[in-house]
DNA sequence: TTTGCTAATGAAAATCATTTTCAATAAGTA
DNA sequence: TACTTATTGAAAATGATTTTCATTAGCAAA
């Protein structure tokens, strides 16, 4: 998924297309790993020196909301977001460099059905998230 | 898990027992359903009047670090904790009523491998959590 | 092009959750 | 019972996010 269609997106939702925008979806977009608002900001005000930290939290806002981008859930916080996968996607982020890899939602059919069986839940919904070390940061 | 159970912990662990403890954990490990801070002080504070903020705060840090709690994670915000389950357990959560339900980690071990292989990370954690209709509300 | 409407902007203020500070209190041991 | 010190609640401080508002700029229509 590249910047541009990120804002092809935008525009077809009827959002205009700015250079604050075009900025932070770009900042984003590039990002391996999951940054936060402060984070997307500090970068991005790198090359836009007027951008302003309100705008970083609302373009986030319409790109999740377009599922352009998803908010990451960590032990240390939940602020962080990651451009969104295609499709029904998990994430497998390394603990070291912060790094995302994403990996299909396979089979959890099974295992769901059972759980709805045993709890007489009626299951809509998933999330799996894995945590480990990347190929570059585990110990040889 | 009942409440002494729980504050036999918090005192086995140097902590002294006190009515403001005593009274946060009956309220949490009362409830079925996750509670954030704040609720937890609503619904305490009617049976302990005098009860400050800070010290549900300071309490559910202690019941977190003696993995009597966790914290739940949900699109709506994850500042909520539910009493742990034994060993290592899933969550289930009812999107309409809240409540929780725990079930086994069962297997995950081979899409685990099978991502590892895959992505080449050295998986060590996983997070699954599952979102549903509880026996109660779902359709019938 | 140029114009005009209005969405989008950034700064400052407001809000909300959480943490820190601090003097008073009370748990639990000696 | 007395003493030590962890714990308390209130208030202040902090940090993240949202709201407000006057100004600016995107873009559709002329």
């Amino acid at each position: 998924m590249s910047a541009e269609i990120w804002l092809t997106q935008l525009h077809e939702n009827g959002y205009r297309l700015t250079d604050a925008r075009r900025i932070v979806v770009e900042t984003v977009e590039k990002s391996a790993r999951a940054l936060t608002p402060i984070e997307v900001y500090d970068i991005a005000r790198k090359k836009y020196r007027a951008l302003g930290l309100v705008t970083v939290y609302r373009t986030l806002e319409k790109l999740e909301e377009l599922h352009l981008i998803q908010r990451v859930h960590q032990p240390l916080g939940c602020q962080a977001f990651i451009s969104a996968g295609e499709g029904h996607q998990h994430l497998l982020l390394c603990q070291n460099c912060g790094q995302v890899a994403f990996f299909e939602g396979d089979d959890l059919d099974v295992l769901t059905k059972s759980i709805a069986k045993k709890t007489g839940y009626q299951i809509s919904e998933h999330w799996l998230q894995l945590f480990g070390l990347c190929a570059d940061c585990r110990p040889i």
